[in-house]
DNA sequence: TTGCAATATCACAAAATTTTCAAAAAAATA
DNA sequence: TATTTTTTTGAAAATTTTGTGATATTGCAA
């Protein structure tokens, strides 16, 4: 397995590559987006590990230059909470992305995820549709019967959410922790009032959104 | 939730412990790594809360001994600045870092966040089929030929014990303790309602779950 | 700053679930 | 077979959980 490793922080860099050395890969390293545009333009990655905040030529755009010629799936590093929201803001292709701080193996788990994805899962890229409901993850819009739902940017989040997660249980505490974010101390049942209002706006399709009583919610279509 | 906070200032261990406390955890204190070292030995916590610079044994080499044998989530703490500490910490085992000063709220975030973490590594089982009964843990759903089985939530984590325990004789008190939990104070015949509602959603696959006459019940397939 | 939209909290009614309990049924025992 | 023990069952009472509307708070742009 080849990673592409792009952060400035050398510390970063030197602690992934180790990680990635020990299962048995190799790393190259990009100190910004510049560089890492070259060295995928000359080789090829498995997978490309980005940074979002970097000197010279940021993540994202990055990621956006990189995508035009190449499809090596790629896992945002940074984008916490707030910024999650961003990520989507910009026309991106990644296809995970890890909160800092981040723990190695947190990392690694993702690595795996990304380069044996099954056919059957989403990535954050993915246009998908049931029924009369089709959802854009990467120009964020979804359409409820071709007529386009306004959502709110949390509305949005809960959705995209759920839809790469579908068929899986989820309590309130996980959507808490992975939508709003690890350290939103707050009220349970402040996912039932957003799932009330997202709800609302999908109106007949509603019924894709399961509650499991005692648990939480579950995408199911 | 048992928390070790390892520290040498006790003004800092006496505010953690007071925000873990608050929190209905419990917390043991060592000054050093040595003591550290020797209390993880003698008893099991749910995440340990490691300052870097102590006297006697440092943070990390404490980090790197108590990972030897047990495999218990660590936080560091660390001073400002110590950019280079942080990340060695990481490649030692530490599973996450907070920098000092730090808000007790923060800190008690990453402890969620981290014990979460080891707990959500445990497979539960995909899918399992025993005949006409298909069972998705992950999805919460039950299938008794192919048709959807609405159960409660109490059915769901019953029948879900049964399958983690399959074979197993399971006495009503076990079952209680660990379906309902160790401070359920209650009938034991509440256990033969459950099972009574489970078996008749079940189906013709109630057959699975076999009475033991003066002892209890167990799946068995 | 104000005003506005988005987000979060809260309380309460409605709905669903869990528990209790006693009678009936079944199994074991003598 | 009669007796005892244990399990099954049904039904009501008690409890928990969710959906929703009202309200408070936050964040941000003008």
């Amino acid at each position: 397995m080849k990673v592409l490793i792009v952060d400035d922080e050398e510390m970063i860099r030197a602690v992934l590559r180790e990680y990635v050395e020990f299962e048995g890969g190799s790393a190259d390293e990009a100190q910004d987006g510049m560089e890492a545009v070259k060295l995928c333009r000359e080789n090829d990655y498995d997978v490309v590990l980005m940074d979002v905040m970097m000197p010279r030529l940021d993540g994202f755009s990055a990621v956006k230059e990189i995508k035009k010629y190449k499809n090596i799936p790629v896992i945002m590093l940074s984008a916490r909470g707030e910024e999650y929201d961003k990520l989507f803001g910009f026309e991106l292709g990644a296809d995970d992305y890890v909160t800092k701080p981040f723990s190695p193996k947190e990392v690694m788990a993702r690595i795996h995820a990304v380069t044996k994805r099954s056919a059957g899962e989403r990535r954050v890229g993915d246009v998908v549709e049931y029924e009369g409901l089709k959802i854009d993850m990467v120009g964020r819009s979804v359409y409820v019967d071709g007529e386009k739902a306004e959502l709110t940017p949390k509305e949005y989040e809960l959705l995209f959410y759920f839809v790469r997660n579908e068929g899986i249980a989820l309590t309130r505490e996980k959507l808490l922790s992975d939508v709003w974010g690890y350290d939103f101390y707050g009220d349970d049942r402040t996912v039932d009032t957003h799932v009330k209002m997202l709800r609302g706006n999908l109106k007949s399709y509603r019924k894709f959104i399961v509650t499991l009583r005692g648990l939480g919610y579950k995408f199911e279509a």
